[in-house]
RNA sequence: GGGACUGUAGUUCAAUUGGUUAGAGCACCGCCCUGUCACGGCGGAAGUUGCGGGUUCGAAUCCCGUCAGUCCCGCCA
């Protein structure tokens, strides 16, 4: 609590100057741009709001360590200097001088070494780790970034869900001194992209995405007719009262909703209004095209009533999907149906083990490729569900964990299936599939992006308002000036020269 | 790699849409004020309008380039 003014008088009997100030580039209580911020992050931190951010930090942290302590969890901690992996992010590297040509990476997760653990028999592990990831940088991106790690042996899916709920909740009830529902509903993942068309959905608001497939059949609508033939979907988003809130200039090509949906690879966004007393309105083409029975089946899929404004994404599964999520939750916003204070958490589970590359022509693993198949699903992995879990909070995914592969052979098959050869998953991955042969017990995990958490329970937009000293979009510390350059000395001892320019690489 | 927005005193913002001397609040400096607490009064200093080109009789304003910050797409197992 903030002591009002003029409550405390002082009388002075000596005034001692420890240390002059000069005059600060901006005062405490003054809204300044984010350069200036960063270049006087010591001052910035100053101002209350980031005083408080750093104090709710430490308490999430601390709300932690405590209900893991009191749960049987050791905190161990892994190495910064580690190895390249070959799937996922870019790495940070760095030369090592004693090993001239060699290399080290810096950890984008703990995963490998936690999973060595459960082989030591800790059976239960966390630490707070720093991570890192040479990615480019957004509002909830951060080139290295804190998770709650965390990995248990011998405990099933259901029981992991349950510990990590409670986990939340303790520390939801800690700062916010609120209690969360529990269980957390829970959502598959095939559910979610058919409701929502993502895998982190929004459930604080409805406006959910109905598959109309069916009801364009036998549609004369060119554009939905080639895009069924082709394999592709056709959804509809309902507004209801939509007719009244949007006009058909946003939706139609150089609306700003137009616009919005073909930046997410949608070709354009037909749309249908249901007037008064079920009357249909709608232009060009698929006006002349609607038969009654397209239009029968169209209102039981959407549930539309007199009022609803029916927005359509038709093509690719996952570019309609994309599309229309997107559109949701910024109508969502707009419309404002987003419920203040409202905390909705939820797991969604069942992702699928892979996602078809078809750039590279493989398969990827969607989760990484230590996560176990269902057992059910075992015959083909390709198109296996994993045993895999996200935490989703108001449409923010803040951990995802799953069960771990601890048999060599089912984790050579992964391998195999993400198209790694025997080979080079022995040279990446030798040591952890020799460990699965010294009586690995089953075993999974969760990791938590701390830095979003934080950012949510604060109520800030970005998360290096939950940082005390993050880096800007070009990913440069402006207090320090970092990165900069180093001496030739440094770069001869290390062996390193310098090969590249800038305009070398694409 | 791409798209969008922003950049004007220390700072937050203006500048009648291309018009002659670029203004204001807060901060700063000086003087005044013996109970203030967002004090008050009077006065003052403070600007290469991010930087570099161009168009124009004339550019903070329009164009091109560049730098920086932000948001987004790609990317982020």
């Amino acid at each position: 609590e903030k002591m009002p003014t003029g409550r405390v008088e002082v009388l002075a009997k000596d005034l001692v100057v420890l240390n002059a100030s000069e005059t600060p580039p901006f005062h405490h209580d003054e809204t300044v741009n984010e350069e200036l911020r960063l270049k006087y992050r010591y001052l910035d931190l100053r101002r209350d709001s980031m005083q408080a951010n750093l104090k709710l930090r430490h308490e999430v942290t601390r709300a932690m360590r405590r209900f893991l302590d009191d749960n049987g969890f050791m905190d161990i901690e892994t190495p910064m200097l580690t190895k390249a992996t070959p799937e996922g992010a870019r790495d940070f590297i760095l030369p090592s001088r004693v090993n001239p040509g060699a290399w080290f990476a810096l950890p984008q997760s703990p995963q490998l070494f936690k999973q060595i653990l459960m082989v030591s028999g800790v059976d239960r592990y966390y630490q707070i780790a720093r991570c890192f990831r040479d990615e480019d940088l957004r509002a909830d991106r951060q080139p290295e970034f804190t998770q709650l790690d965390m990995e248990m042996s011998f405990l099933s899916q259901e029981e992991i869900l349950d510990l990590n709920e409670r986990l939340i909740c303790h520390v939801y009830k800690t700062v916010k001194g609120e209690d969360l529902p529990r269980p957390f509903p829970r959502l598959t993942y095939a559910e979610s992209m058919d409701r929502f068309g993502c895998d982190r959905p929004d459930t604080r608001f409805g406006l959910e995405l109905a598959d109309v497939s069916a009801a364009f059949e036998n549609t004369g609508f060119k554009i939905f007719a080639s895009t069924l033939k082709k394999g592709g979907i056709i959804k509809a988003l309902p507004i209801p009262n939509g007719n009244d809130a949007i006009s058909n200039t946003r939706i139609k090509p150089g609306g700003d909703l137009f616009t919005l949906v073909t930046q997410y690879g949608a070709g354009g966004l037909a749309f249908v209004r249901v007037r008064d007393g079920g009357e249909i309105d709608t232009i060009g083409a698929l006006k002349d095209s609607l038969t009654p029975e397209n239009i029968q089946l169209l209102m039981e899929r959407t549930g539309a009533e007199p009022g609803t404004l029916l927005l359509f994404g038709a093509g690719e599964t996952a570019i309609v999907n994309e599309s229309l999520n997107r559109l949701r939750l910024h109508l969502g916003k707009e419309l404002g149906l987003i419920p203040e204070g409202k905390t909705n958490l939820l797991w969604v589970t069942d992702f699928p083990m892979f996602e078809w590359n078809a750039d590279e022509k493989r398969y990827e693993a969607l989760h990484h490729p230590f996560t176990a198949p269902n057992p059910e699903d075992i015959d083909d992995l390709t198109t296996a569900r994993a045993q895999a879990y996200d935490m989703v909070w108001n449409g923010t995914e803040i951990g995802g964990g799953s069960l771990r592969i601890y048999q060599r052979d089912v984790q050579e098959k992964v391998f195999e299936c993400i198209g790694l050869s025997e080979e080079e998953a022995r040279e990446k991955f030798g040591f952890l599939l020799d460990a699965f042969e010294f009586g690995t017990p089953p075993h999974g995990g969760i990791a938590y992006g701390l830095d979003r958490l934080v950012m949510l329970l604060a109520g800030e937009d970005s998360i290096r308002d939950v940082i005390a000293f993050p880096k800007t979009q070009q990913a440069r510390c402006l207090l320090t000036d970092a990165p900069s350059g180093v001496s030739d000395q440094q770069l001869k001892e290390l062996c390193v020269a310098s090969t590249y320019e800038p305009e070398d690489v694409e």
